[in-house]
DNA sequence: CCTATTTCCTACTATGTCAATAGGTTTAAA
DNA sequence: TTTAAACCTATTGACATAGTAGGAAATAGG
């Protein structure tokens, strides 16, 4: 289950796609439209800060904007960034963990390829 | 994400299909051939029995046996049952959650969307 | 009837994540 | 220099996860 911080990053993204005239746009006005806690949503931008997806000014006339153009992001790159990671089952989250059963495991093909259609979907 | 009670689930009734000879399956065999603690499969079956995916029988002799054929099943049933929902987000999970943005919200139809996909998969 | 085996039941616990809130400091434009 | 904004650290209550513990009830076979 994708939390609030996907989904509100995903809603942030479009806000700012939405208003992408060039300025800085403030998290205020974004809080506001999206009705959505300014407070909580600083986490959210941050997290978005770090990862590369926005930049932000601060001072008078600052907020945030993309780094790109709209359509050369992906809902999968903002929702990876956001909740860590976008996979269905643990096995397949994290390379370095190793299940012992790997090799055995009757449902492992099944997760990759549910897997391999989300990715397709959410990258594609 | 799926939680282990979702993959776990699973692979009991994997387990289970594959030993389907028509004797009841005791936890403590399913629990060894899977490597799993029997003590937390307990409380697994026990809501699978409760969902009425499988059936148990107490007493020596007993264990557990799939109340129909292993093709009758789908993992969608399964894992909705272990994890309560398998929705992508709340806003699709519940329907009582009546979300106050849901007309003007720009994210819902991509989730939609996104759901339908997943479903497809799981239940085809 | 007795015993071994099995399910069934209640309770407990440590750890972590979620979804924020609170209050302040720094930065930069006008 | 004022103002508006980002930026930073810390805290919190509620809930879920992933089990563990110990026993009670049921049932088949001898």
């Amino acid at each position: 289950m994708i939390s609030t911080k996907g989904r509100y990053g995903l809603r942030v993204m479009i806000d700012l796609a939405q208003h992408n005239d060039g300025n800085y746009i403030p998290l205020k006005d974004i809080a506001d439209r999206q009705e959505i806690s300014k407070k909580y949503l600083e986490i959210i931008v941050k997290q978005m800060v770090e990862g590369g997806l926005i930049k932000g000014l601060s001072g008078k006339g600052g907020g945030y904007k993309l780094v790109k153009k709209p359509e050369k992001y992906t809902v999968g790159e903002i929702l990876t960034l956001m909740e860590g990671t976008i996979c269905s089952v643990a096995c397949l989250a994290d390379k370095n963990y190793n299940c012992p059963r790997r090799k055995k495991c009757d449902t492992l093909p099944m997760w990759k390829e549910f897997d391999g259609i989300v990715h397709d979907y959410l990258y594609g």
